[in-house]
RNA sequence: GCACCCGUAGCUCAGCUGGAUAGAGCGUUGCCCUCCGAAGGCAAAGGCCACAGGUUCGAAUCCUGUCGGGUGCGCCA
């Protein structure tokens, strides 16, 4: 057995372990079914009733959420299947009647305090002790609330972060790594059984790196570490790729210099691309023995690996998280080889010839193209003889192996694919990456399809996309060379302002202050970038790091953890456990408390939407939202006055503070006991 | 050229899969800390939802077209 081969299989049954805990503990996890949650119990009660009343068939009330000030109710029941019938004319005449005297009977005294129709619209008021109560079963379910069992059936495996090895961690791997860690949390929040993988390219390209240690050591600088030398010879192909292909004698000063220094013998163009087609071919010697599995380069190889991780998780400690499976391309490769045969082999996959090639070409005829369209597409066609492809449809080919018999990064996902599926059988396989991959993944997706990597939906394939990091002042794309140097330094300055702002107030001990800016550190690059579609692209301000950190201040991820302090302060001075809301017997719920409460009973199904829509920004804006309130809130009406505790205010600040503190938490951001 | 995403307040964006008077934040202007922590709150100003058709009782939302912006189109990942 080959070295490459003995290293896989000793990870595989490392991961073999680590599975049989993760199913273990989550058979053990029990958590609050989302139906029986006051606000959607209310709702399929609304439900039923209609229905049975109605005695047509099933309705499917919609049920919102509207403001008392602005429409008179809290909910609003719309019914689009009776109003299909004749409009709101008739549906007002022949519907309305019953459908008020229904809900504002005895079956729902207990929540509906009153019905209000405005035109076509019925409006409820919902009772005070309805809302009280409800508040209480917040407070009950503690670190619970907002958990639910909307997934438990599912098995999501989230592919996300996802650097490269010998290579600079860049900005879109910080949101990759957000958006993956917080919907992670978001699928295991609804039960649903969760491995986060990082799926690292430690693999392609890697002849160069091998080659280019050996090959360029006597030209490092003396005091270069040893990652830095890694990252240098990626620079050094880098440049060569365009420079020493081409023949060309860079014109940057600095490429110059970096030409100048590694290969000290090449004068001119044509040295350099003599010296390029040297190199070229010593790392595919190199590549082709450490895919053979030959010891010197597999050890080498590890340790390079090993130097990266390292620096990959300063990252991730600043970012305050660990991702559970760290899984090289590597790992997969050999099953990608194994796959590919076995699909040449059964015909899915097939040796594109000529005969093939000049068959298609051919068949773009009937298409009726415009010439230029046509010559690039034959063009295309003919670039690929000689490799494997999967033929997908609407004549499109997935390259699956190069004409020299090598695999290439689809090999490596299919077999990663494979692997997953046989090894951790996700119904979920999402992919948490930027939206450049689209055309790849969709493509890959296809191919799996084709190969019968996955059946009648399962697992099913998700590309989770997100728009780039943009220059605030130029509106461009940053570029890996503009933002990487500083991902790091941009999270320890971060922590470093929020700890001045902190400090600040200067009745905490240094630890709590530390721990506090940390927090803030953190949840404000969460929000920054989740408070938006993630679609979108994300304005950051190089050249001035202060203005960026401010940028992530206002964001609302240090506003939301001000909120929940301001409500934990009230219940730490208040000291004691506060009165149970059914003890509470004279008490009123005015519009902007209805409205609060309200808000609160709807996270359990933002976070299940969330996660079900793959969409972490749906749970923060309504957080943010809900803050807003409860912040206006808190101005207006204090819960601890000279007179003694509020009671129901009270009862109302503990729920509060149940809500945003779990809800938080499920964003990856933890609220410090004090700040 | 082909494919995908997007045009809503000065700026950045919501608008929950077709429903009420289109909402926030930033910025601007003016207020509010002897009072549960002001990283907060209150208020004012600011809109032909790019444009033109269509579907519908009803369109910012769905369909078609036009104009304008962005991204992707390697035997790299």
């Amino acid at each position: 057995m080959n070295e490459l081969a003995r290293r896989n299989a000793l990870r595989r049954r490392e991961v073999e372990a680590f599975r049989d805990e993760a199913v273990a503990a989550h058979r053990k996890k029990a958590l609050p079914a989302l139906a029986d949650y006051p606000l959607p119990r209310l709702k399929a009660r609304i439900a039923d009733a209609l229905s049975a009343r109605w005695g047509e068939g099933r309705l499917e009330p919609q049920i919102e959420t509207i403001d008392r000030a602005q429409y008179g109710g809290d909910l609003v029941v719309k019914l689009p299947q009776l109003l299909r019938d004749g409009g709101p004319r008739t549906f007002i005449a022949k519907h309305l009647p019953w459908i008020v005297e229904l809900l504002e009977g005895p079956d729902f005294a207990d929540a509906i305090a009153r019905v209000e129709t405005r035109g076509m619209y019925v409006n409820l008021i919902l009772a005070d002790r309805w809302l009280l109560d409800g508040a209480q079963a917040v407070a009950d379910l503690g670190s619970s609330f907002g958990l639910s069992d909307a997934q438990a059936a599912r098995t999501f495996l989230v592919d996300y972060s996802s650097p490269n090895v010998a290579k600079v961690l860049h900005a879109g791997h910080i949101r990759s790594t957000i958006i993956g860690h917080v919907l992670s949390n978001l699928h295991e929040g609804c039960g649903a059984l969760v491995y986060r993988v990082n799926h690292i390219n430690d693999f392609g390209g890697f002849g160069f790196t091998l080659e280019g240690w050996r090959r360029f050591k006597p030209h490092f600088p003396d005091d270069m570490a040893p990652n830095a030398r890694l990252l240098e010879i990626y620079r050094i192909r880098r440049v060569m790729e365009k420079q020493g292909a081409a023949g060309t004698w860079p014109e940057a000063e600095e490429e110059a210099a970096l030409v100048t220094r590694y290969f000290p013998d090449a004068r001119d163009g044509a040295a350099l691309k003599a010296a390029w087609a040297d190199y070229v071919a010593a790392s595919d010697a190199r590549f082709a023995a450490l895919e053979a599995g030959a010891g010197e380069e597999v050890d080498l190889w590890a340790l390079m690996v090993e130097w990266s991780l390292a620096d990959f998780d300063l990252f991730y400690d600043a970012l305050n998280l660990r991702i559970d499976l760290v899984l090289g391309e590597s790992f997969y490769f050999e099953a990608g080889d194994r796959l590919i045969d076995a699909s040449l082999a059964s015909g899915r996959a097939l040796l594109y010839t000529r005969e093939r090639a000049d068959a298609d070409i051919a068949g773009l005829d009937a298409l009726d193209l415009q010439p230029a369209e046509r010559e690039k597409r034959a063009e295309a066609i003919a670039k690929d003889i000689g490799a494997v492809v999967v033929p997908l449809e609407g004549g499109e080919r997935y390259v699956v192996r190069r004409a020299d018999g090598r695999s290439i990064y689809s090999t490596r996902d299919l077999g990663a694919i494979e692997v997953r599926r046989d090894l951790l059988d996700p119904s979920d396989l999402s992919y948490i990456v930027g939206q450049e991959q689209r055309v790849h993944f969709d493509r890959l997706f296809k191919a799996a399809e084709a190969l019968g990597l996955a059946e009648a939906g399962h697992p099913r394939f998700h590309h989770v996309w997100f728009g780039f990091y943009v220059d605030a002042k130029t509106g461009r794309k940053l570029s890996s060379r503009d933002s990487v140097a500083n991902v790091n330094q941009l999270l320890a300055r971060s922590v470093d302002y929020f700890r001045a702002r902190t400090a600040e107030r200067g009745d905490q001990t240094p630890e709590e202050v530390a721990e506090a800016a940390k927090q803030l550190a953190v949840g404000s690059l969460v929000f920054n970038d989740l408070k938006q579609d993630i679609k979108g692209s994300v304005d950051i301000d190089t050249t001035d790091l202060e203005a960026t950190i401010a940028g992530f201040e206002r964001s609302g991820g240090a506003y939301m953890v001000y909120t929940a302090c301001r409500a934990r302060s009230i219940l730490r001075k208040h000291g004691a456990e506060p009165d149970r809301a059914g003890a509470i017997a004279d008490f009123e719920i005015d519009a902007q408390e209805a409205s609060l409460l309200l808000r609160l009973q709807q996270i359990p199904e933002r976070v299940a939407a969330a996660a079900e829509q793959l969409n972490p920004t749906l749970l923060i804006r309504h957080l943010l939202d809900t803050a807003s309130v409860y912040n206006s809130y808190y101005m207006r009406a204090p819960v601890l006055t000279e007179g003694g505790a509020n009671k129901a205010r009270l009862v109302i600040t503990r729920a509060v503070n149940v809500a945003l503190v779990n809800s938080l938490r499920l964003c990856h951001v933890e609220c410090p006991p004090k700040i």
